[in-house]
RNA sequence: GUCUCGUUAGCUCAGUCGGUAGAGCAUCUCACUUUUAAUGAGGGGGCCCUAGGUUCGAAUCCUAGACGGGACACCA
C-alpha cells in the first residue's frame, strides 16, 4: 500500500487525533490572510518600536511549516508561502485555554496552517507573528525530506516535482523566470501586431521540420495521426489564407533521444511574416532579445557555465561557408569539394556516408568544427540549399538558401528562412525528401504534404519565418544545463516502485 | 542506442581486506515559555535496487537486468 511507510502511519494517526479532539484536519476555509513579503515590509516599523510589539494589529497568515522548534510551552515556526519565510509564535498562554496542549503533537512540519496574531519583535531580533490562533488548514501526512540538505536525489526530485518545490524553493525561480520569459515574448510579438494562433496538434501527415513522429490513432475516424512535430506549415497556410503575421508558442513532439538538451516534448515560437525576408528576422532576433534583457532586467553578459556569453547587439553575422573556415579553421579550398571533405573528416576519424551531397557533408564539417566555438551570439547565414528544404533559394546563388541559425554558448536558438512559396519547387523537393526516405529509410525525411503544396498554389506571398526553441532560450537565460531543469514535469521512465506497490 | 558512474533507514550520506548494518536530520518518550539547522537525556526504525552465481559466509566479489546521473551518437 501507498501509505505503508510507518512514519506516513503515524501523520495519519494524527490526523486522526485531531478529528476526535474535534478539529478537521482538511477544513475548507480560508480567512483574508497576508503573504509572508507583506507581513515582513508592513511591520517593519515595529523593530523601531519601545516596546517591539504592536498589540493593536490583528493579521493573519498561512502557510505550509518548514521548520518548527517547541520548547515545552512556546514553539516557533517558519511558514512558507508563495513569496518566502516568516516566523510565529505561539505559545500555552497566549492560545484559547487547553488548545496549546491539544495541538502541540499533531501540527508539525509539512502542514499547512493559518495563524491569526500580532507582530512582535523576537529577542533575536526577528519579526515575528505572535499566534493568538493557530488553526490546521491541511495536515500532511507524509514526512519532508531533511530540512538542511533538502532533497537532492535527481530522480526524485523531477519525478515529484511538487516535493522538489516544496524543499528546495531556488527551483520555483526557474520557473518563474521561465514564465516571465514566455510572457514577454508573446507581449513582444503582440506589440509588433503579430496574432498568436493555435494549429493542430495531430497531424495526418507530419511536417516542417526533419523529425520522427509519435504516432497515435483516432478511433472515430479509424485513423492514424501523428504528433506534430512543427507547426511550420500549417502556420504558412494561414500566410496563404491572408494573416501577414502569426506566431504560435506551443507544444512540440519528436520521437527521439533524450538527453540533457532533449526532451520529447518541448516548446518552441514560430513566427511567419509576410512581405519580409530573412534579413528581417535576423534584425527582429536581435530586437526580441534586447527587450527580453531590458524587461528581465539581465546583464548583456551573462554567465552560462564557465562561458561568458555576451548578448550586446548586433550580434555577429557570417556565412556558412565562411564560418567553415573563419571559425572552423578548415582550409578553404576543401569546404566546396566532396572529394576533399572526405577525406577531411576521414583524417579527423569522422565517419560519413560518401554519398551525401555536397551540402550534407558541409553540415558534417560545420557539426564538428564550428557550432560549438559560437559562444556569443551569432547568425549564421545563407544555408546549403539542400539541407534546408522548406527555404527560399536565394535570388543571386541557387545553391543557397535564404536561410540564418542564431547560436548561443555552442547551441541553436533560432532557425529562419524566407520561406519557399513556389508551389512546383516545394513539389519537386518534397518528392526528393520521399525518395531520399524510400531510398535511404531515413525516417526522419519529409513526407509528401499535397495539401501544403495546393495551398502554396493559390499563392503565398514572400513570406520569412522562424522557429526558436524557449526551453533552451530559458537555459541559457537562467544559466541551466540541462533540460529537465527548466521543464517542471520531464519525460521520465515509468516508475517501477509505486507501480508494483499498489 | 553506446560508454561510464551510481542505487544502504523517511531524507542526506558513511560502511576498511568478504565476517552480527552505521551517523546526522526526521520520528517516538521525557525535560524545557523568545528559538534560529533550538538544546539535553533515552528509544524505535533496514527487501543494503532485483535475480542468479562464487564462497563456510556477500551491502562488499562476478554475471544479467531495472531505474537514475553524466558523456557520446541522433536531433532542436
Amino acid at each position: 500500500m501507498i501509505f505503508e511507510n510507518q512514519y506516513i502511519q503515524e501523520r495519519i494517526k494524527k490526523a486522526d487525533e485531531l478529528r476526535s479532539e474535534g478539529i478537521n484536519p482538511y477544513p475548507n476555509i480560508t480567512k483574508p490572510a497576508v503573504t509572508s513579503k507583506e507581513f515582513n515590509e508592513t511591520y517593519e516599523y515595529v523593530k523601531k518600536s519601545e516596546s517591539k510589539r504592536d498589540e493593536d494589529k490583528s493579521v493573519t497568515l498561512k502557510g505550509r511549516i518548514k521548520l518548527l522548534r517547541i520548547m515545552g510551552k512556546a514553539a516557533f515556526a517558519k511558514l512558507e508561502d508563495s513569496c518566502g519565510l516568516v516566523q510565529i509564535y505561539y505559545s500555552r498562554d497566549e492560545l484559547p485555554e487547553g488548545y496549546y496542549n491539544k495541538i502541540k503533537k499533531l501540527i508539525e512540519v509539512g502542514d499547512i496552517v493559518e495563524a491569526t496574531g500580532f507582530p512582535f519583535i523576537t529577542q533575536t531580533g526577528e519579526l515575528t507573528l505572535h499566534c493568538k490562533d493557530l488553526k490546521i488548514i491541511t495536515k500532511a501526512i507524509s514526512p519532508l525530506p531533511e530540512k538542511f540538505h533538502g532533497l537532492q536525489d535527481a530522480e526524485t526530485r523531477y519525478r515529484q516535482r511538487y516535493l522538489d518545490m516544496i524543499v528546495n524553493p531556488k527551483v520555483k525561480d526557474i520557473f518563474i523566470q521561465r514564465s516571465r520569459i514566455v510572457s514577454l515574448v508573446r507581449r513582444f510579438f503582440e506589440s509588433k501586431t503579430f496574432l498568436e494562433v493555435e494549429t493542430p496538434m495531430l497531424h495526418p501527415i507530419p511536417g516542417g521540420a526533419n523529425a520522427k513522429p509519435f504516432i497515435t490513432h483516432h478511433n472515430a475516424l479509424n485513423v492514424e495521426r501523428y504528433l506534430r512535430v512543427a507547426p511550420e506549415l500549417y502556420l504558412k497556410r494561414l500566410i496563404v489564407g491572408g494573416m501577414e503575421a502569426v506566431f504560435e508558442i506551443n507544444r512540440n513532439f519528436r520521437n527521439e533521444g533524450m538527453d540533457h538538451t532533449h526532451n520529447p516534448e518541448f516548446t518552441m515560437i514560430e513566427f511567419y511574416w509576410a512581405y519580409h525576408r530573412y534579413t528581417d528576422l535576423m534584425n527582429i532576433t536581435e530586437e526580441l532579445f534586447e527587450y527580453l534583457f531590458l524587461n528581465l532586467q539581465l546583464p548583456k553578459i551573462l554567465n552560462y557555465g564557465d562561458k561568458r556569453v555576451d548578448f550586446s547587439t548586433p550580434f555577429a553575422k557570417i556565412s556558412y561557408i565562411d564560418s567553415l573556415t573563419s571559425i572552423g579553421n578548415i582550409p578553404a579550398d576543401i569546404t566546396s569539394d566532396k572529394e576533399k571533405i572526405i577525406n577531411f573528416l576521414n583524417q579527423n576519424n569522422i565517419k560519413v556516408d560518401p554519398n551525401l551531397t555536397l551540402g550534407y557533408l558541409q553540415a558534417e564539417l560545420f557539426d564538428n568544427f564550428v557550432e560549438d566555438k559560437l559562444i556569443d551570439p551569432t547568425f549564421i547565414t545563407d544555408f546549403p540549399i539542400d539541407i534546408s528544404p522548406l527555404a527560399r533559394r536565394s535570388d543571386e546563388n541557387p545553391q543557397i538558401a535564404e536561410r540564418f541559425e542564431l547560436f548561443i554558448a555552442g547551441r541553436e536558438i533560432a532557425n529562419g528562412f524566407s520561406e519557399l512559396n513556389d508551389p512546383i519547387d516545394q513539389y519537386e523537393r518534397f518528392k526528393a525528401q520521399v525518395e531520399a526516405k524510400d531510398a535511404t529509410g531515413d525516417e526522419e525525411a519529409m513526407h509528401m504534404d499535397l495539401d501544403y503544396v495546393r495551398a502554396l498554389s493559390y499563392g503565398m506571398p514572400p513570406t520569412a519565418g522562424e522557429g526558436i526553441g524557449i526551453d533552451r532560450l530559458v537555459m541559457i537565460l537562467t544559466n541551466q544545463h540541462s533540460i529537465r531543469d527548466v521543464l517542471l514535469f520531464p519525460a521520465m521512465r515509468p516508475e517501477v516502485a509505486i507501480q508494483t506497490n499498489d
